[in-house]
RNA sequence: GCGCUCGUAGCUCAACGGACUAGAGCAUCUGACUACGGAUCAGAAGGUUGGGGGUUCGAAUCCCUCCGAGCGCGCCA
C-alpha cells in the first residue's frame, strides 16, 4: 500500500475518532479523502482540504475541525510522517521524511514497466473510442492527425487505467459523396474536367489511371473510397494509430438496421411524415429543430445512419460508454445524435462527444500565404514527412483538444530547441548512454534488495523520485478527465527532473561511492521505466540514442 | 439572426473550485563546460487571467451580461 493510501486511511480514522468524541456527523471513506501536493514544498509533502469541505455537514467551522484532526493525527503519527500542521483557512499539511520516497521508488522498480502506473479507475468498463472517421473522399489533413493523436492517446490512457477499450473508425462509404467521387473519377478517366462540386485533387487523377472497372458511378466511387481508405490507414499507421474496427456505413444500410431504427423511433411516436419525407421529432429530445431521416427520394439521411450506428454501439455491441471525437466543424451534429441516442432509450450521459478545435499551421515567413485555416488544407502525410511522426504526435498532445492552436512549422522542422520531442528524447538517449557507458566500464546493477536507496539524498535525486511517484495519479487523472495532455505535461516534467539529476549527480564517475553509484543506477532505471510508460501512452518512441 | 466552442505573459500553451508568489517553453538579459551526449543546467525580467456584475470561506476555473474570435445553422455527408 502506498504512503498516500496509508495517509488517507489515517485521516479517515482520525475523522472517525473526532466524530465519535465530539458527536459530529463526519464519516469519510479512505478512498474519498482528497490528498494533494502543496504548491510550495515548505508547506509539506501532502495536504488535504477535508476540514474545509466537511465542516459544513459536520456542523462546525473549518479551523476548529482541522485543529481537532491535527491533534488526533499528531498523537499517533502516520507512517513516515514527521509533523502535521494546520494552514490558512483549514488546510491540513503533512510533512514526511524521505523514507516514503524510497518506498515509492522500490515499488516502481518492483512493478516495472508492465505493472507500474495501472490505476484501476475503469473497473473493466467497456469503452469505445471513435475518432477521425474522415470521409473516404481524399487524403486526411493535419486536423485529422491532430485529433486522431488525441483519440489514440486517450484510448491508450483508458486501457492502462482499467478500461476495456475498442478503437473505431466510421467509414462514410455511401451516399451522395461517394457518387460524386465516382463521377469525378470517371470524368478524369474520360479525360474530361471534373464536374462542378466534384473532387479536384490530384489523387483523383492518379486513381483514375488505375481504375479498370465499369463506367458506373457507384462502382467507381466505392472502388475509389476503398483505395483512399487504404491510403488513410497507412497514413495513420505512420504515426502509430491503429483501429480495432473500420465500420462501414454502407454495411449498416444494407443490413436493414437503418429501417429497423426508424421503425423503433416510429413505435415511440417520434417519427412523422411531411413534404414526402420522413422526419425525426428531435425537438422532443432537446434538439433545436426536427430532422429528416428519409428523404423524399427514399434515401436515408446521414443522421438516420448515424443513429442506427449508435444503436449498434450501445444496444447491439453493448458498450458501456462511447466517446466520439469530432472536429469542431462537425459540432452541429452533436445535438441531433444525442437526441437520437436518448430517443432509443439510452442514457445520453453514456455518450461523450469531444470536439477538437481547429488547427492552423504557419511556416515562418510564409505565414500569410498559408492562410488562417491552413491546417485543414495540408495533408497529414506532408506534415509527417516534414517534422516526423514523433514530433507530430507530441505537438498535437501538448495542447488541450478544446484550444484552437496555431503552430509554426519552421520552428519545429529541424532539431530545434522549440521542438519538445528532442528535449524529452534526449533524456531517453542519456539513459541509454548511461547503460552503454556502464557496459563499457564493466559496471552492472546488483539486485535491488542489496541496494541502499536511502543514499539518494541530493535534492535532484529526491525531485526525480517525487516526479516518478506521481505517474499513477497522472494516468488516473488523464483518464478521468479524458485529457492525455496531462501525460505530456508529466513526461516533460520528468525529462526536466532527469536532466537536472544527470547534470548534478555523476553516476559512473571515478569519485562516486560504489553504493551510491548502485542506487543511482537503479534511479536511472526507474526513470527509464517512467519515460517508457509515459511516452508509450503518447505514442512517441523512447530511443536509446539520437 | 440563432447555436456550439474559445479569449491566460511579446509569442505558443499549462492550470478547470482551493490557499501559500497564476506555471512552462520560446524570444530577451546574466551565468555554468578538458561532460556518463551542452539538443544540458542555474538565474533575471515579463500577467489587475478580454471588460463588468454575481455565487462561494475561496473564482482564471461556476452563473449572468457585454466585447472579440473560430466553427456550424441542407430532404449534404
Amino acid at each position: 500500500m502506498s504512503t498516500r493510501d496509508l495517509l488517507a486511511r489515517a485521516i479517515s480514522d482520525a475523522a472517525t475518532t473526532v466524530a465519535k468524541r465530539d458527536g459530529l456527523a463526519l464519516a469519510i471513506e479512505p478512498g474519498l479523502v482528497h490528498l494533494e501536493r502543496p504548491a510550495r514544498r515548505e508547506n509539506g509533502d501532502w495536504s488535504t482540504t477535508l476540514a474545509l469541505v466537511a465542516a459544513k455537514q459536520a456542523g462546525t467551522n473549518p479551523r476548529a475541525l482541522a485543529q481537532s484532526l491535527v491533534d488526533v493525527l499528531n498523537a499517533d503519527l502516520p507512517p513516515h510522517t514527521t509533523s502535521v500542521e494546520i494552514a490558512g483557512p483549514g488546510f491540513i499539511n503533512f510533512h514526511l521524511d524521505n523514507g516514503w520516497l524510497y518506498d515509492a521508488l522500490a515499488e516502481l522498480l518492483t512493478q516495472g514497466e508492465e505493472g507500474y502506473a495501472r490505476p484501476d479507475v475503469g473497473h473493466g468498463e467497456r469503452v469505445q473510442v471513435e475518432f477521425i472517421s474522415a470521409n473516404p473522399t481524399g487524403p486526411i489533413h493535419v486536423g485529422n492527425g491532430w485529433w486522431g493523436s488525441y483519440g489514440d492517446a486517450l484510448a491508450r490512457v483508458l486501457a492502462r487505467s482499467g478500461h476495456e477499450v475498442s478503437r473505431e473508425y466510421y467509414v462514410n462509404d455511401t451516399g451522395g459523396q461517394i457518387r460524386t467521387l465516382g463521377e469525378s473519377l470517371l470524368a478524369r478517366r474520360g479525360g474530361e474536367p471534373v464536374p462542378e462540386g466534384g473532387y479536384q485533387g490530384e489523387y483523383v487523377t492518379e486513381l483514375a489511371a488505375r481504375y479498370d472497372g465499369p463506367d458506373e458511378v457507384t462502382d467507381a466511387g466505392r472502388w475509389a473510397a476503398t483505395r483512399i481508405i487504404d491510403h488513410i490507414r497507412s497514413s495513420l499507421a505512420a504515426i502509430g494509430i491503429f483501429f480495432d474496427e473500420w465500420y462501414s456505413q454502407a454495411s449498416i444500410e444494407e443490413s436493414g438496421a437503418v429501417d429497423e431504427t426508424i421503425e423503433l423511433l416510429a413505435e415511440k411516436g417520434l417519427v412523422f411524415e411531411q413534404d414526402g419525407a420522413t422526419w425525426f421529432r428531435a425537438t422532443a429530445m432537446g434538439d433545436n429543430r426536427d430532422r429528416v431521416l428519409r428523404k423524399s427520394d427514399g434515401d436515408a439521411t446521414y443522421l438516420a445512419g448515424d443513429i442506427a450506428y449508435h444503436r449498434d454501439k450501445f444496444l447491439v455491441r453493448g458498450f458501456d460508454r462511447v466517446i466520439d471525437v469530432f472536429g469542431a466543424d462537425h459540432h452541429g451534429q452533436v445535438a441531433s445524435i444525442r437526441a437520437g441516442v436518448e430517443a432509443l432509450g439510452v442514457d445520453p450521459d453514456r455518450l461523450e462527444v469531444k470536439l477538437g478545435q481547429m488547427v492552423s499551421l504557419v511556416d515562418g515567413d510564409d505565414a500569410v500565404k498559408m492562410g488562417k485555416r491552413a491546417g485543414n488544407a495540408v495533408t497529414l502525410d506532408s506534415l509527417v514527412a516534414d517534422i516526423g511522426p514523433d514530433a507530430t504526435r507530441i505537438l498535437s498532445l501538448m495542447t488541450s483538444l478544446d484550444q484552437a492552436t496555431t503552430f509554426d512549422l519552421a520552428s519545429v522542422r529541424e532539431q530545434s530547441v522549440e521542438n519538445p520531442v528532442y528535449y524529452v528524447q534526449m533524456a531517453s538517449a542519456r539513459i541509454g548512454g548511461v547503460g552503454r557507458k556502464a557496459v563499457e566500464r564493466g559496471v552492472t546493477r546488483v539486485p535491488l534488495s542489496d541496494v541502499d536507496l536511502s543514499l539518494l539524498v541530493h535534492p535532484r535525486e529526491l525531485e526525480l523520485i517525487r516526479c516518478l511517484e506521481e505517474l499513477p495519479e497522472v494516468v488516473a487523472d488523464a483518464a478521468a478527465d479524458r485529457a492525455p495532455t496531462k501525460v505530456t505535461a508529466w513526461v516533460r516534467r520528468l525529462a526536466t527532473c532527469f536532466h537536472g539529476f544527470y547534470h548534478d549527480c555523476p553516476i559512473l564517475g571515478s569519485g562516486v561511492d560504489p553504493g551510491l553509484a548502485q542506487a543511482r543506477l537503479w534511479l536511472v532505471e526507474a526513470a527509464r521505466i517512467g519515460l517508457a510508460i509515459g511516452l508509450g501512452l503518447l505514442g512517441v518512441s523512447a530511443p536509446e540514442r539520437l
